[in-house]
DNA sequence: AAATAATAGGTGTATATACATATAGTTTAA
DNA sequence: TTAAACTATATGTATATACACCTATTATTT
């Protein structure tokens, strides 16, 4: 759907006004798959991506600012998205013997097997809606950080 | 800043993974600069955009309905909204006469003023901000569209 | 005309964001 | 070595998202 359609207006600035908007609205679009498809394993997609990061030091362990650096949204409360992982026994919590101010994170045996489910619906998802090919992602992804040069 | 950085990962199956990855956080990005220069006005970037779409019709007025077609993120729940508007005297709800169950939202000369000031600064933090030339914007424009290709 | 369906908006709940503050533990420096 | 600064995490509050459900009103159907 053309972003015109999508938010009912044809008044845009000019085309770098309009790209913000088109980004803006893509990323709640994506977002939205996303969610839909971890529904069935009762995960957001904010816990889907706490999950994610663990895995990737999986069986090691991390800290919750571990994890906060290299969530997507800088702002996400992590140590609440934990809680709510916790609840559901995906995660476990001990504070570090080294460090007692830290919080270590374990994933556990549900965590990993709920994660992998999620990821094969989410990857499938994102493989048949994301119809560009490599050359354009590319292409897409020089922009985007050309967009934020200016970051920081 | 380079995605690699910002998220601190290097691991993305393909270009097109990393796009996805890529639009959200440009679009947290963007939306956190946003909302940082519409602070001072005490508003927040959805109340910013309510105003915003409402402005399209004034001095004519628009239904929770209209509105809510216009937004952005299409489960934005637009009557709390309104209601933190109408709160601080930006818009008022009155019930349409032609019928009764539309509410009709009306912006107030404050509204007016306040969105006026807010968009000053947005636009000029967002040309700032946004250092792509037209070209770049069309083309990213383009290729968004395509990445929505299957949706709905 | 009465029953049924559809629509607009409001409200409840769980989760998340954004940001400020609190608390405990660690490091540094006087 | 004690005070001060810093750090990691948790917690409180307002707002927003996501979604279900309720109520009033309007439209449709029989």
């Amino acid at each position: 759907m053309k972003l015109e359609q999508a938010i009912q207006s044809t008044k845009f600035r000019n085309e770098v006004h309009k790209a913000g908007l088109n980004i803006l609205y893509t990323a709640w679009w994506l977002k939205t798959v996303m969610s839909k498809e971890l529904k069935e394993f009762g995960l957001t997609h904010e816990q889907y991506n706490v999950l994610r990061i663990l895995k990737g030091k999986y069986p090691g362990q991390m800290c919750v600012r571990d994890v906060a650096c290299r969530m997507i949204e800088k702002s996400s409360n992590v140590p609440r998205i934990i809680d709510r992982l916790e609840l559901k026994k995906l995660v476990k919590r001990t504070t570090s013997a080294i460090d007692k101010r830290e919080t270590v994170i374990t994933l556990t045996q549900a965590g990993i097997t709920i994660l992998d489910a999620g990821t094969v619906m989410v990857t499938k998802a994102m493989d048949g809606i994301m119809v560009i090919n490599n050359q354009e992602a590319t292409t897409l992804n020089r922009i985007l950080e050309k967009v934020r040069t200016t970051e920081g």
